[in-house]
DNA sequence: GGGGGTCTGCACAGCACTGTGCAAATGGGG
DNA sequence: CCCCATTTGCACAGTGCTGTGCAGACCCCC
């Protein structure tokens, strides 16, 4: 057993997880819901959260570390020792696509809480791995493009971030998404839209 | 004089206007900022905010009206005409550089204020466009992308943002910056490099 | 040197939220 | 069937923000 709990505890733990993961979904589309709103979506009540988590600080950090973890995971994960910079974007994309929730939540929560500074230092080692991948492209003249490595992986993480929108949505099938997001972070990179189509149905099967 | 006031009302008016500016200022970087830290920022006591803008929505609607309004108008003087939807894209997307900061301000609330719907609505006309020209883009095989049209629409917004980001970060030079993300923003939409950075340079001078 | 509009500096009520305490209810496992 | 951790339901203090009222200071223009 994972955790050696007998009787309530296992309630307990239960509850734990669904209020993480109601927490997860409920700041995903309001940054700021209070406690009380993700304690009754959870179905229980804001005092029983507190026994979970001491403060609203303390259950975003939670959720953070567990989201910044899955991220890396995926990432690392995903580009076991490629050579092509194209086909490792286009495997870390689709990836990452997988926990993209998380991922966005992530970035949401980053531009508000005063956590700011402590998020984007865990999230540095991530993002330097993507910056060295598109440098190399870049040099390697497989990627095109007028921004500089850092930049374009800003571009990279945003236009992430529509396509998940265009899927909340409505506008784009959620089985597609990831591959057209990656065909499209691609292409954005400069990568001939015939080519970084046929690389992503290669990389995705 | 642009307004005929005598006396106070011309030091009123700067005033007014100086809250907007520094409204928008302090609401870019936290758009939770209380009305305290707007009035401070502004050199001015809270009290006073209160009396040119009777709410906190009140000021938030002004900002987003002018917004709205300038960068309908952008968009508008732009397109002129132009039969070639990879010009008018690129066209537009140098237009409404300009007066970037304000659009990334009103995407910002966008996302937070009860206003939601009603910020919406109001940009509707303008994405409209957007997803009109992309369209006819896709349509005519001038762009290429698995993404439908108005999923392209959020990936070029976004795609405006993370290249705004990159120069607030001073990754990239801002005068450099329009250009790139035009071109950023059409071979995202498929636009081979080559045409693309020679369509801006065209369309830049 | 007023007069009229403007800014200031308080004071106040109302609201929503956080975090904590405590007694009672609940419910599953030994 | 009873025990024990968990959950509940309340109550409370503290905090920070909004929106408003009002009296007085301020300052430019006539």
């Amino acid at each position: 057993m994972t955790t050696g709990n007998t009787g309530a505890s296992a309630r307990a733990d239960a509850n734990r997880r669904r209020i993480l993961d109601v927490a997860l979904a409920e700041l995903l589309h309001d940054p700021d819901a209070s406690m009380d709103q993700i304690a009754r979506a959870a179905g229980v009540v804001r005092r029983t959260v507190y026994g979970h988590f001491p403060s609203r600080e303390a259950l975003i950090g939670t959720l953070v570390d567990g989201a910044v973890e899955a991220l890396t995971a995926a990432d690392a994960g995903a580009r076991r020792e490629t050579a092509d910079p194209a086909e490792a974007v286009a495997r870390s994309v689709l990836a990452i696509w997988e926990i993209a929730d998380r991922y966005r939540l992530l970035i949401g929560l980053a531009q508000r809480t005063v956590t700011v500074q402590g998020i984007r230092d865990r999230l540095a080692p991530l993002r330097e791995n993507k910056v060295a991948v598109l440098q190399r492209g870049l040099d390697e003249g497989v990627f095109t493009s007028p921004l500089p490595a850092p930049a374009l992986a800003y571009v990279h993480e945003q236009l992430l971030f529509a396509v998940m929108e265009a899927v909340n949505d409505g506008l784009l099938d959620a089985r597609e998404a990831g591959r057209a997001a990656a065909v499209s972070v691609l292409t954005a990179a400069g990568v001939p839209a015939s080519e970084a189509t046929a690389l992503v149905a290669g990389s995705s099967r």
